[in-house]
DNA sequence: CTTAAAACATGACCATTATCAGTTTTAAGT
DNA sequence: ACTTAAAACTGATAATGGTCATGTTTTAAG
């Protein structure tokens, strides 16, 4: 459970900045970003933004958990990224000019800090650091992309859910992995009745532990064989 | 067939350049990347660069088309990408520092300019015309990847097959639409026999027309109703 | 503490699509 | 023009995984 005191985050002792796009800044930098973010606690499944709308600004989470996703024809969501304290989100359209192509919600309550765009902007112009940080990480998300669709198409649904659980438990870190069978099915791309006859199976062959909503990995090395490669 | 004489080209009379990144170039600024820049005449399925090396520059298409894909566990192909005139290639690793995540291949014969690694660094720098568009591309390719992430989660063969054919109509434009059954089968994800049946059908239903290894769209609308959107 | 709704789970069924094993056609080189 | 290899195609078969129907458990709200 979240403090409500967590709702007033300051740049300088935000925890979750060394590891982001802002984790280069010097003091001067951090008091002039501190000014220009306001930020906000969120509830589970609340939307920061909704495909087809126009970006305003950038988030940057500070705690919790945001699930980036696309919905198909029938409207189904599909998962391409889940984003954990550190990542910045959102910058994607605000430079291809387009309305956003995905939506972003929270998967767990959080705390998430918003810079608006110009300021976001008027920051990357002046400040090369932070420029190529953000060319970096669309380069590298663009490379992950190329191989998540790779495993689409070639992979078993079993072989993308052993994958999709390495993925998870890094994005986890020290704490269970915790979502809706729905929203693993989403991430793994099948039916959630799929997903929970495979977690099933997993379970029974000793590789996780499933405690009702989180769950554990016990065997790493099952599931890299089993995700090939 | 390419005249030999093709194999050198200048920037200046280069018609593929105009809508390319470097479109908005003024005289002084062609004359320099005409400077930088070393052409190139690739025969069919010559690689141009591939997964796990490291980059040494990037590559400016002047005519022809390239497969850009990545290998699944078993060796198959999944091409993410087809690149024709005017493209601009192989830069994402370029900026995330890792090797290659992709292959790159000619499709048919082609003029390939080529400019060396440092020097296209040195006009980003210089130039924020040309870098706010690599920016914008890299930007438009992560929001392009996302739909086909769901395309190939959610969509059958049968609707990935049409809207893979309209997006090789639009790579082809007047030309007639020219790929192998095997790297078409790699482009949607599907199985070469699959998509050989598929394509039957299509005919059949009078969508397109075959003729032999070309192949040319006679029913967009049908297209369009049977990809979903 | 109760109750309704959401999430989870299981079974039965079948369509889609991959795989294998061939045959025919096309293209490329000598 | 002839030879050969690669590409295109066809058929049979099987399994993966989606869908529907239904029951159970968990969670959240009053």
């Amino acid at each position: 459970m979240l403090e409500k005191s967590h709702k007033h985050v300051t740049c300088a002792t935000c925890s979750a900045r060394k590891n982001s796009l802002f984790g280069t800044y010097g003091e001067s930098e951090v008091i002039d970003l501190n000014h220009e973010k306001m930020c906000n606690y969120y509830k589970k499944n609340q939307p920061l933004f909704v495909e087809g709308s126009f970006p305003r600004g950038v988030f940057c989470l500070n705690q919790g958990k945001v699930k980036v996703f696309t919905r198909g024809d029938e409207g189904k969501e599909q998962i391409i990224h889940i984003a954990k304290a550190g990542d910045v989100i959102g910058f994607r359209s605000m430079f291809s000019g387009e309305p956003y192509k995905v939506s972003a919600s929270t998967l767990e309550e959080s705390n998430i800090c918003f810079i608006g765009k110009d300021d976001f902007l008027l920051m990357m112009e002046s400040n090369p650091i932070l420029r190529n940080g953000i060319i970096k990480e669309l380069s590298k998300e663009l490379g992950d992309r190329a191989q998540f669709i790779t495993n689409m198409a070639q992979k078993s649904v079993r072989e993308r859910l052993a994958f999709s659980l390495l993925i998870l438990e890094e994005i986890y870190g020290e704490e269970e992995i915790n979502l809706t069978r729905e929203d693993m099915a989403n991430f793994v791309g099948t039916a959630t009745e799929t997903l929970i006859r495979l977690l099933k199976d997993f379970k029974e062959d000793e590789i996780i532990e499933i405690h009702t909503r989180k769950l554990q990995i016990v065997n790493r090395e099952k599931l890299l064989r089993i995700a090939g490669r």
